[in-house]
RNA sequence: GUCCCCUUCGUCUAGAGGCCUAGGACACCGCCCUCUCACGGCGGCAACACGGGUUCAAAUCCCGUAGGGGACGCCA
């Protein structure tokens, strides 16, 4: 019966900075999960902290979620302004989460407290010194609002049970337990009047219908209390699945001091979004010793049941060989348009022979269009040691050579390849000793793409300049 | 400090009691291919955290220890 319902995942980020590359994961799997299984998967902006919530930020948001290609179902949300919007805003909700809170009033099963923050301080302060959990001691739990100081606005509790256990059926984690002894009477309702984030989540997850909570495992230990305010509204909790964390490739958490927390620095540094769909879903998740994973085997194969419950570190080495491998793969004239820098038609045309060469050594977008650079380059290249070296070592070379690719009829790579191999038997030298000199004089460097194509594609004016250049 | 979760090669992982002399991938090392650099092909190095049980049999189940991560806000 209940797996009958119609699953419904949603993508939760607090704009308060950039797209995470953890969050991107979270993501990834929740809308995997949606599309596995035909259901729903939204996105909901978690901005009740008025003070560190920022229109740049979602903007950032989407810009991250659209260029992964994660397309959610709620585009065409309107909020309670009648403004039209592209996610669920959680401020919007916030009289609705109020009204939430209460009605759990009104059953007993919250209350008004009336500590102060500094009186609060005082609290946890002592617990600390007496090795003693850090907790609410529930103070206004049962003593009558009555007696309450004047001039006091009051937050509002949740009563949590006192004794026994709450226990989560995790789909990843399995069962998770924990005394109820341990959990505190959490605020729902700020003393401004405000929702918390634990009330709003619920409530709206509850509101979205969401049936599958799949989020990082920081949340896991707010999991149990959040069950409470399920229950204390009388809902069924949705299925929970908390992913473990990724860690940077030191085991610490992934920040910017590893390089690029961000997705965006992703795009900037040249990975292709498949690219990174791939490494994400293969860290944490795994389908026998499946490594290059379309999206669509992605879509058929996802599960919560093959999700790893141990943390992963992120692997830069691993990610450059599956993005080489995704710019290998990848159509010629759609890697031409990612690198393009306004080149002329001409050159684009020139860019897209040479492709198929190029494409093979680039680990990034970035190394594709720096190796692409010498097509275009006027020839007047600043040479490094190595490449003066092999060039002055082979200038004699160049010189005959010269004439002949002057004189040449058909300038195709089979027929400059022959020439070369023809001159390098007659002088008793290795090709390489005349390749080489010549790759320099084309590229400016000792390494390129195979210099006898690269030669036909800048073509015969081209070349003869290049090569008289330095000779 | 208290609580929750985790633990197979350097890294990501396969592994649901005998199929494990523990498999794959990345990285690393060697060889082949070769006009350079790559690609590709072949081969190599390399792990069940530790200690106790349970069982005819344990990487797999149980209990401890150690290590790692997370949570303990009128942040999300």
């Amino acid at each position: 019966m209940s797996n009958k319902k119609t699953v419904v995942t949603r993508f939760a980020p607090s704009p308060t900075g950039f797209l995470h590359i953890g969050g991107a994961r979270t993501a990834l799997f929740a809308w995997l999960y949606a599309r596995h299984n035909n259901g729903k998967f939204l996105l909901r902006v978690e901005d009740t902290d008025r003070a560190r919530s920022t229109p740049e930020s979602i903007a950032t948001i989407i810009e991250g979620m659209q260029w992964l290609g994660l397309d959610w179902d709620n585009k065409d949300y309107t909020d309670d302004k009648g403004n039209k919007r592209e996610y669920y805003s959680q401020y919007d909700q916030r009289e609705r989460h109020r009204q939430a809170a209460l009605k759990m009033i009104e059953r007993g099963a919250a209350y008004y407290c009336y500590a102060s923050p500094e009186e609060l301080e005082i609290m946890r302060a002592e617990q600390k010194e007496k090795g003693l959990p850090q907790k609410y001691d529930g103070r206004w739990r049962d003593r009558d609002p009555k007696e309450a100081p004047k001039g006091v606005k009051p937050v509002i509790r949740l009563k949590t049970p006192l004794t026994g256990a709450t226990v989560v059926e995790d789909a990843v984690m399995g069962k998770i337990t924990v005394e109820n002894a341990q959990l505190d009477d959490m605020i729902l309702v700020r003393s401004d009047g405000t929702p918390t984030y634990m009330l709003a989540v619920v409530v709206d997850d509850y509101d979205m219908g969401i049936t599958h909570v799949i989020r990082g495992d920081d949340h896991m230990t707010n999991t149990f209390r959040q069950v409470h305010i399920y229950n204390a509204m009388g809902w069924e909790a949705p299925v929970f699945a908390h992913l473990p964390m990724i860690l940077g490739p030191d085991g610490a958490k992934l920040s910017k001091r590893h390089g690029a927390p961000a997705v965006g620095d992703y795009k900037e540094k040249g990975y292709l979004p498949e690219t990174l769909r791939n490494y994400l879903l293969r860290l944490c998740w795994s389908h026998g010793d499946d490594e290059i994973i379309s999206d669509a085997q992605a879509l058929e194969w996802f599960n919560l049941e093959s999700v790893g419950k141990s943390p992963a570190r992120f692997d830069f080495a691993k990610l450059n060989n599956l993005n080489a491998h995704y710019i290998k793969v990848k159509d010629d004239a759609d890697l031409v348009s990612l690198i393009d820098k306004e080149l002329s038609q001409c050159e684009k045309e020139m860019l897209l022979k040479a492709m198929p060469d190029l494409k093979i050594r680039a680990q990034t977008l970035v190394e594709l269009a720096k190796s692409a650079e010498f097509l275009f380059h006027s020839g007047a290249f600043e040479f490094d040691e190595k490449s003066l070296k092999v060039l002055n070592e082979g200038k004699p070379y160049l010189k005959d050579i010269l004439e002949s690719l002057k004189n040449m009829k058909d300038f195709t790579s089979e027929n400059i390849e022959n020439i070369f191999r023809e001159y390098a038997d007659t002088k008793g030298v290795k090709l390489g000793a005349v390749a080489q000199p010549f790759r320099v004089a084309l590229s400016g460097s000792t390494v390129s793409p195979p210099i006898f194509k690269a030669a036909e594609i800048l073509g015969q004016r081209e070349v003869t300049e290049r090569v008289s250049r330095v000779g």
